[in-house]
DNA sequence: AATATGTTTGAAAACCTTTTCAGAAAACCT
DNA sequence: AGGTTTTCTGAAAAGGTTTTCAAACATATT
């Protein structure tokens, strides 16, 4: 059915190895079997079969990304700048979703080492001993993207989680808010939830606003997770003129409950979010939040994963990336 | 490096077909033998190589998916559901994000072709010839999701959108609205622009509101463009009490537009949105819009896709799957 | 003319698996 | 015991490519 290269090498009456040679190493063939070849290719559509490649390189040429809640639209940004560096390297991506389910990871490593890929984009979650284990079992190359893992040498790429909050929170103070709030992660789970806290109390502390440092609720990864936890968090600190929200989620979900509760943002309270997904500049309030360049910590991931499978080593283990404060509608001077 | 079933015939000193029988065919061996190579298969984490095995079987078990936009969040449920189907069946996904690029599209039919995945769902995104060319050149298998083409014969599953519409701007008059407007795609290029124009237009005749069938302005894709040819609308249609958005991106980008003009929704006007997609309920006002069961799209392409790889055929060519309305808070009487 | 050098080519091995085929061993029958 | 069937096993081929090696030929050098 699909045309291989001996239908090929009978076409242009030469042998496989000089069509092959045509594909690899055209230089070597003489001009005239070089162009039968070439129209034999052409009137044959032949390609040749990836299968039988990996066979010889004992490479796919294609990488594996795991990626934790696809739904997420923080992720968006992510995988589009690994699939354009991707592109640029000629390889190709797989994707999966794992629905933070450990079960379910562990099958897709599996998975991603039978079909061979050359190495595995891990995004964003935290990065649990076993998953370790399993990508030390199949000795596959892989990298950390928009996370990082302190207690191993494993390349990342992410931003400064601690310092973007600092900077969040200093926002505020410096616009004259002194009761302010935080709606986070939970601090042991998950990657940022610690970093992006301590940012949180640095930055009180730096003001003297100690006390403030107990206004924090946790809400898990969704919008309505943070719409109670901001329930919970303004009954508890009632006089609260700022909130910071570790997520432009959360943020969301924190607006949601403040106008249910009839406050406005920003007349009644400041919100500050987190990360600039694609929504929080269609948000009503426009969100202010801490940019993070999420295409290009897809794209440098990818990068990062490639020259890791290439040369075996990587330059920068653990890339930091620059994050911005963006001010929109959700914050005001106080 | 890695091993491969010599190395496990040698420790279990067997021979590599017996190797092979015990993954393939458990019964045919002999206990004794059989537990020495599961063995051995665990000691040496042994894996069996996919190039091998694809060579033999002709085989991938590997899907190809296009989604033309990854950014926008109507396809997020998509692939979640095509990767569950994915994962039931024992299949990867290889996902690519064309941009709407021809180029790019048919570059990725031509890696996808190469990499022999097993067939192709093609999301969303208007089948130009040139793409159904393509894939018949390399005879791949394909199916549409989220999308259709009625002039060739190709399985597809998507929803009823004249009917969706319809429904939309039914109930907009049925709550009182007369004066109504639509922001809708482009007709030629878009798959769903024509057949959602249909439906606002039968709505608006069934009771006799004809003169508003050209209270129509057309955006491409994102927010920003609804947001002006919301503009557009109302300074050619001024009288509007309710639009119609065809997207709730659409419907998001207009009620900006129509709070940046001091108009705020539902008071004094009323926008139905299209497509449920998550934002839908964390937007302020909670957009009233028609639900697509975009997961349940997603699983059943995939398995469609699986079923046209097997058989050969497909039971139901073009599948339409049920929407329905959601009201929620971006309408209200009039 | 004979030798050395360089260019171009095809045959064959290698990559790793599955599967066919035939042979060996065991089990069954008379 | 001898013959027949059944069960189990290993050798070898096949799948499509790249690459090594040696052969064939042409060209340059003496």
């Amino acid at each position: 059915m699909k045309s291989t290269i001996r239908d090929v090498a009978k076409l242009a009456n030469v042998s496989i190895s000089t069509v092959s040679r045509v594909m690899n190493a055209p230089e070597t063939v003489i001009e005239e079997k070089r162009v039968k070849v070439l129209e034999a290719i052409e009137a044959l559509q032949y390609q040749p079969n990836a299968f039988a490649r990996g066979l010889i390189y004992k490479k796919s040429d294609t990488l594996g990304v795991m990626i934790p809640d696809i739904e997420n639209p923080y992720f968006a940004g992510l995988i589009r700048g690994m699939q354009d560096a991707a592109v640029e390297l000629n390889h190709s991506l797989m994707i999966c979703n794992t629905d933070r389910d450990k079960q379910r990871t562990i099958t897709y490593v599996q998975n991603f080492f039978e079909k061979q890929v050359d190495g595995i984009v891990f995004a964003s979650d935290a990065l649990h001993t076993e998953y370790y284990e399993e990508m030390q079992r199949y000795r596959l190359p892989f990298v950390l993207a928009s996370t990082n893992a302190p207690e191993f040498d494993i390349p990342s790429v992410d931003i400064d989680d601690e310092q973007g909050a600092y900077e969040a929170v200093k926002y505020l103070i410096e616009s004259g808010h002194r009761r302010i709030g935080m709606i986070g992660f939970p601090l042991g789970e998950t990657i940022s939830g610690l970093p992006r806290y301590d940012g949180f109390r640095r930055a009180l502390r730096e003001y003297g606003l100690n006390t403030f440092e107990t206004c924090v609720e946790y809400a898990e990864h969704r919008y309505e997770h943070a719409y109670d936890a901001a329930a919970l968090l303004l009954t508890r600190c009632p006089g609260l003129t700022a909130i910071f929200a570790a997520s432009d989620e959360f943020a969301m979900g924190t607006i949601s409950y403040l106008r249910d509760i009839g406050k406005s943002v920003p007349e009644h309270l400041s919100v500050i979010g987190f990360d600039n997904i694609r929504m929080a500049q269609l948000f009503i309030p426009k969100l202010t939040t801490i940019e993070q360049p999420t295409y290009d910590i897809g794209y440098r991931s990818v990068q990062k994963l490639h020259e890791l499978i290439t040369t075996g080593e990587v330059s920068v283990l653990r890339e930091k990336l620059p994050h911005q404060l963006i001010v929109r509608e959700s914050t005001r001077p106080y």
